[in-house]
DNA sequence: AGCACA
């Protein structure tokens, strides 16, 4: 009896305002499920593509007898429920709610974080994004940046109506070929979400664009020349001047913190702001400075020099494209020493506490922060190719122009990552519209009480530590672990 | 055509 009389109802579940639909069409889009199930009742959400095929749903109503009128309408029809001529197969689900496992990518947005798949950031001109993407609406900003997940592009449409057409119709597939360099391979596309809701775009150049508003400046330090200078590792050419230093650490065999820049070129004049990266394996810093004659006079004294006695730490200088930093005021990789230090009061606290967990106690005496190369590649908190928001990177939107929600763009400050490509630009090149981003590490405080590095009289400002702020590291020791990774 | 964590 019981298996006879559950024959029909081997499949249902008990009634759920949860419904199950298969066989859909694949990648059945959400506005044509909504469409099949809305003459039941309200839909609160739904979940599409589900299943290695893509082509299962599941809808949930506000009301569980919506969700029984629609299964036992289809069961009584003579038309099956179908979608693209395909019978749908409706039953309840066997979950109550539809949890949502919408990753942050995919909450619809009007910005779209686009990333090229397998192109050098030359390869494609934003003018071609531009064009690219313009065909589903009008394009209002664009800002491009270059990370290890490969070369990215926050796109700005008017609504997330746009843009989710925008997405729908360019996700996995590729920019024409003819709009390409010839040596340019594939360059799928894949396309989320991105949280930002408006970029603030500081110039037009060859990687950002604000087709909202023409009369914004174009970043006049890439227009004075073709600033492809690749900086070699010891690499300087003809830059403009500009008041924003790029320094190169080589040999960086012992700690190079804000701190330490920020004593060492104080020498020479205020140090607006700092912010260090790694380039190549490579530990790079920007020092802004407040005029060009300051930045020169530094460079001039310090190009060539190394921070510690022994060849450690040897500093090469150029000149940056940038010419106003946009930094996260108080990170341990960078700081605006422009806005109040509001870590100052917590610096009478201890001051190891927020510090590298990886490094040994405190040496006694003399030199604190130098007893072990404080890897600068510690930054699991930002994963390049993540395209999860991280709530914690919200940052004061004049501070933080793109970077809020999702990859904060590492936008590519570092003069080697550009290639030639992008004379098709008409506004400018090489100019980067955008900050510096860098980890949400708890701020750094003036961590070098005593043992900082110690000004030189009479010579080089530079720095030279006590015998005992070169600890048990030995020279040529290794390098610091880690730290290769965004080109 | 058969229940969702990327």
């Amino acid at each position: 009896m019981s298996t006879s009389s559950q024959h029909q109802f081997r499949y249902t579940q008990t009634p759920s305002k949860v419904l199950h639909l298969r066989n859909l069409p694949w990648e059945c889009s959400e506005e044509e499920l909504r469409e099949l199930c809305k003459p039941f009742g309200k839909i609160v959400n739904t979940k599409c593509n589900v299943g290695a095929n893509r082509n299962q749903a599941f809808v949930e109503f506000v009301d569980l007898n919506q969700a029984i009128s629609m299964v036992s309408y289809y069961a009584s029809s003579s038309e099956p429920a179908m979608v693209r001529g395909k019978t749908v197969y409706i039953q309840y689900s066997n979950r109550h709610e539809i949890v949502n496992n919408k990753s942050p990518g995919d909450i619809p947005g009007n910005v779209l974080l686009v990333t090229i798949e397998g192109v050098e950031a030359g390869d494609v001109s934003i003018d071609v994004i531009h064009l690219v993407f313009s065909a589903f609406g009008f394009v209002h900003k664009i800002a491009t940046f270059e990370k290890t997940a490969g070369f990215q592009a926050l796109i700005q449409f008017t609504d997330a109506e746009t843009a989710s057409a925008a997405r729908d119709a360019l996700d996995g597939r590729s920019i024409p070929r003819y709009l390409l360099p010839a040596h340019v391979g594939s360059c799928n596309l894949r396309i989320s979400y991105s949280a930002h809701k408006d970029l603030n775009i500081k110039f037009q150049s060859n990687r950002s664009r604000d087709y909202t508003n023409p009369m914004l400046p174009v970043n006049y330090t890439a227009i004075e020349g073709t600033v492809q200078t690749a900086i070699g590792p010891d690499g300087k050419r003809k830059e403009p001047e500009s008041n924003v230093l790029l320094a190169s650490i080589e040999n960086m065999q012992y700690a190079v913190t804000v701190d330490v820049l920020h004593t060492v070129f104080s020498a020479f004049g205020t140090v607006q702001k700092i912010a260090i990266f790694e380039k190549n394996g490579q530990t790079q810093a920007l020092i802004q400075y407040p005029d060009v004659i300051t930045a020169a006079a530094a460079r001039e004294a310090l190009e060539g020099h190394c921070i510690y006695d022994g060849g450690y730490c040897k500093l090469h200088l150029s000149y940056s494209r940038h010419t106003d930093l946009n930094v996260k005021a108080f990170s341990d990789k960078s700081r605006d020493y422009t806005v109040p230090d509001p870590s100052l009061l917590a610096a009478q606290g201890p001051v190891t506490a927020w510090q590298n967990p990886q490094a040994a106690p405190m040496y006694p005496g003399s030199a604190p922060g130098y007893h072990t190369q404080v890897p600068g590649g510690q930054v699991p908190s930002w994963d390049p190719s993540l395209q999860a928001v991280r709530p914690s990177y919200i940052s004061a939107p004049g501070t933080f122009p793109v970077q809020t929600g999702t990859v904060p763009p590492m936008p590519s400050y570092a003069p080697a990552a550009s290639s030639p490509h992008a004379q098709s630009s008409p506004i400018g090149h090489n100019a980067n519209p955008m900050g510096i981003s860098q980890s949400g590490v708890p701020p750094n405080v003036n961590l070098q009480p005593s043992g900082a590095p110690l000004s030189v009289p009479g010579s080089s400002p530079l720095m030279q530590t006590s015998q005992a702020a070169q600890p048990n590291a030995r020279p040529g020791a290794a390098s610091p672990p880690g730290q290769h990774y965004y080109a």
